[in-house]
RNA sequence: GGCGACAUAGCCAAGUGGUAAGGCAGAGGUCUGCAAAACCUUUAUUCCCCAGUUCAAAUCUGGGUGUCGCCUCCA
């Protein structure tokens, strides 16, 4: 597989360090509100990098933090009134909740910044021992200067980057391009540990870099996250890991392209967000996913009602080729005709075009492309029905290419019919061989309301719910 | 100022040298009691503009225009 390596800035074929357990690390969510639409597109892409590299036979260990250690989540524990736990634990609750909408699974490991307090206080030692930062009052800094690869993934160099640096009131750094490793506590009320340098927190890179070796090694496959924080929360991760091992951190970086409003940046700063919680009061989960992928990744994808809607019509035809095809077997009988097993044969020919898509730096919308071909393909063939068997090897094809999307997942099989539903329907076939076409729209109307939809299809009446 | 991305039909979007995928929307048709879904046909002689390289360019080179991003919390 290629994968464009932002450390390089070209596609380089992926090798993976050891073939037995590929190892990735996405930068999680800070847990002090619902996720945005902006943090769901790394997720499911990098959720569908993940399927993919499985599909292949690969086994991945997949992990991805939750910041719960911030100035955000204190603040709005402020705001509140409860404590800074209960805010980050409501929240990576409800991160659960919404990345199952989205059908992004859990990762191999969500390690919080919390429960590796030890760790990362060692972490910021080693650093001081080995001269790469220094401590102020409490407070320890990077000194960036004494990295020389510093820049080396944002294409910066060191005396550009000083140009747009400043100190911060109360930074006690002594040089503008240093950062924070570890912050003393300013009032009492904020969350603060003991260390060896007095009360207090991390920073925010020092986490991932304390994580990402912990649970994968010191070296690690992939590395990922929005393209927003190359720059500089990757860069700082590379300094302070590279520093402390010796070691190239990560051998390929992946960088999505963000998510724009009226095509300007959806960002936190200029609070034109939308929630993933929003998102669902109107629109599946898996529309928005079909949404997310259905550009390359590293693009940047606007987002807007109109677009969603076309989503959602896209997504709609996939349902329905679905559909059509388990009604197709719940009818339909026998065996494979000779003829049916050569179309198949021919069907399959886009088992090949999607891996080559996805090979293709995870060329998303491409596969998709190919999977609507798929189902026009399918459609055709089937139009005046299919054997029972065919129909079958049909939506395993289909399943097999969409489950690697994320998309048509096997759910609500086996809902039953509510009695009073079916007999209307058989009403409804009644008036319909008596002629009687009034009361047979009426009763149709009166289903659609109830939100099923009735189709007259040559193997019966086919029952589509919403 | 430094670094970078993008510009393909009404909309979205693939396509990095060989003559424009796919989806949405629209139009016409087939099927249907009517629908729905589906299928067929149709919608870019052309890929922001100009120049160049080449037998051949949306794809490469140079210049220009426009939009956006990072350099400050952000996916």
């Amino acid at each position: 597989m290629k994968i464009y390596n932002t450390l390089t800035r070209q596609k380089e074929e992926f090798v993976p360090i050891d073939e037995n357990e590929i190892k990735i690390y996405v930068c999680g969510p800070t847990v002090y509100n619902y996720f945005h639409i902006g943090n769901a597109r790394p997720f499911v892409v990098f959720d569908t990098l993940r399927n993919y590299l499985k599909y292949r036979g690969k086994n991945v260990k997949f992990v991805q933090n939750f910041t719960d250690v911030d100035d955000k989540i204190i603040n709005k524990a402020r705001e509140e009134g409860v404590s800074a736990g209960e805010i980050s634990e409501k929240y990576i609750g409800e991160y659960y909740k919404d990345a199952s909408a989205l059908n992004v699974k859990k990762a191999s490991v969500h390690p919080k910044v919390t429960e590796n307090m030890n760790e990362i206080i060692h972490f910021v030692q080693g650093l001081i021992e080995k001269g790469y930062a220094y401590e102020v009052d409490g407070d320890v800094y990077y000194s960036t200067r004494k990295f020389a690869d510093y820049g080396k993934l944002s294409k910066q160099n060191i005396e550009d980057l000083e140009s747009g640096a400043r100190i911060e009131i109360g930074e006690k750094k002594k040089d503008p391009l240093d950062f924070a490793l570890w912050k003393a506590q300013k009032t009492e009320d904020e969350l603060a540990w003991q260390s060896p340098w007095g009360l207090g927190r991390p920073g925010w890179h020092i986490e991932c870099s304390v994580m990402s070796t912990k649970y994968l090694g010191e070296t690690i496959d992939i590395h990922a996250g929005g393209q927003d924080l190359t720059f500089p929360h990757h860069e700082n991760e590379i300094a302070q890991t590279e520093a402390q091992t010796g070691k190239p951190f990560a051998n390929y970086w992946m960088h999505n392209g963000y998510i724009t409003i009226d095509n300007e940046k959806m960002s936190k700063s200029k609070g034109n967000f939308f929630t993933v919680r929003d998102i669902l009061q109107n629109y599946d989960g898996e529309v928005m996913r079909f949404f997310l992928l259905s550009g390359h990744y590293r693009s940047p994808i606007n987002f807007s009602k109109e677009l969603m809607d076309q989503a959602k019509n896209g997504l709609a035809r996939m349902q329905n080729a679905k559909l059509h095809l388990q009604h197709l077997i719940q009818n339909g009988n026998g065996e494979m005709t000779a003829e049916e097993s050569a179309q198949y044969t021919d069907l399959e020919k886009y088992r090949q075009k999607f891996i080559d898509a996805m090979e293709d730096d995870l060329n998303t919308a491409d596969a998709i492309s190919v999977v609507f071909e798929l189902i026009r393909d399918i459609n055709t063939v089937t139009k005046e029905g299919a054997s029972k068997v065919f129909a079958e090897k049909c939506l395993l094809l289909l399943d097999e290419l969409t489950e690697v999307l994320g998309l048509l997942r096997k759910d609500d099989a086996g809902d039953s019919i509510d009695e009073d539903i079916q007999k209307l329907i058989d009403e409804r076939q009644e008036a319909r061989k008596a002629k009687n076409f009034a009361r047979a729209d009426e009763i149709r109307d009166l289903l659609k309301e109830k939100g099923i939809t009735l189709k007259d299809t040559p193997q019966g009446i086919q029952i589509i719910r919403e």
